[in-house]
Parts: structure tokens; sequence; C-alpha cells
DNA sequence: GGAACATCTCAGGCTGTGGTGACACAGTTG
DNA sequence: CAACTGTGTCACCACAGCCTGAGATGTTCC
């Protein structure tokens, strides 16, 4: 490790701006919300069916895919067959945007 | 949006597992532990130059550095002139597999 | 219209987690 | 040795967040 020769106190150093990047990864560390992103990789859902694959329950569900659409993370769309479906799909560019972010932080 | 003609429900999806993805994200999703890494992306800092730069008192950022610590994220080496300041540097080869694992959920 | 269905919303309870204070530990200085 | 400094650890408390149940909303079918 590089250290300074003398232990030279740097007090001056500025806080950095990492609330943003703090809630993009606080939203994704949740293992619900990190399994619906993962399940929308692969194509739009609908609600019924990310429940069954996670195992949790549709309202649970439906309440972390409210905090990832308040993310702008996936969008939601009815069916035009049968409108009681409601499919979801991510947000390519503001899922890119949000890895761009956490890459700032950890590159 | 690319959806089924007919609302084919597609109950055989596999669980995708995504522990550790979002075990990550939850450690990056804190303010302070995102502030510390932050700040370690310019070099080794001890931990009073991090408390105060971040405005937090000096257990409570250790309290932080130890789950970091635990995750792998960083390192500490104690002062070779003065041993009792304790510099962390971040694990630079963990941190990118930790970006490389937020990347296969949000790319 | 009414019944059934998929989804959404929200108050309430509960658990996990962050911040604090007190103390322990390691190291330096005299 | 004792005093002091920087850091680590841990119990405690408060708060935020998750899960649940109940009801509301929007849609289709009879």
């Amino acid at each position: 490790m590089d250290l300074p020769v003398l232990p030279e106190l740097r007090f001056h150093i500025a806080a950095p701006d990492v609330a943003d990047a703090a809630a993009i990864a606080a939203v994704v560390g949740d293992p619900v919300r990190a399994g619906i992103l993962a399940l929308l990789g692969s194509g739009p859902h609908c609600v019924c069916e990310m429940a069954a694959a996670l195992g949790e329950r549709q309202n649970n569900v439906s309440n972390h895919l409210a905090r990832l659409r308040q993310a702008g993370l996936v969008r939601a769309s009815r069916h035009r067959v049968d409108a009681r479906w409601v499919y979801y799909e991510r947000d390519d560019a503001a899922c890119a945007a949000a890895l761009d972010r956490l890459g700032r932080l950890l590159r």
C-alpha cells in the first residue's frame, strides 16, 4: 500500500456525493427486487409469473415492483388481449445508467 | 413491448439465484459505506480522515469498515512509522468482481 | 348488471439494521 | 511504568424497511 511517509492527517477532504449511487444500490440490494430484475432480463413477465417463480405472494411482488417503477428501472403495460394482466419490462437505458453510476463507485 | 399474443401464463420459470448480487448491493447501498468506497477511490485513507470527511463518528465509520472488510471490498494495514493509524484501501479485484456481478443483473 | 380475476394500495406488526456510548485493545511517547 | 492516541468491539435503542391481510381498482366474462 502506498502510504504517506509520515502520518500526515488530511482533514481537508470533501465529502463525496454518493447519495444517488447508494439509493440505486439500496433498491437493487433486496433479494426479491434483484430476483425481479433477473427475471426481466429474459423478456417481459406479468406479476403472477414472477410471484410464482420467486415463491412470493402477489401483493408483495407488486409492492417491490412499485419501488422499482419509482426508481425508473422497470416499466408496466397492460396486455392487449386481456388487459387484466400487467406485464413488466426492464428500462434498459435506466438500468445501464444505474450500472454506470455504480461503476463510477467501484471502478 | 413484445408480449405473447395470448396471455399464456408461464409458471415453469426457475427462481434465479441472486442472493450474492443482492448481498453485494446491500453492502454498497448505505450512504456511509458508499462514501467510504468513494473516498478510497483516490488512494488509501486512515479511519479518522474518512470520519472527518464524511461527518460521521469514528466508531461508526469503523463499524461500516468492518462490514466492508467482511465483504472483502477493502483491506486494512497499519502505518509503518506510527502503527496507531490504520489505513484502508480498496480491493480492486473484489470491487471489479462485485461490479461484474451487478452487471450480470442489470446488463 | 354481477361474478370472477389480476393487480394495486395501504395500515399494522415485526424484524433487521444503523447510530451511539462505554469500554477494550494496540501502539506511541514521556 | 503510566498517560495518551487511534482504532475496534459490543450492548442498547430507535427507526426504517419488509411482509401480511384487508380492501379498493380495473378488466373480462356470463
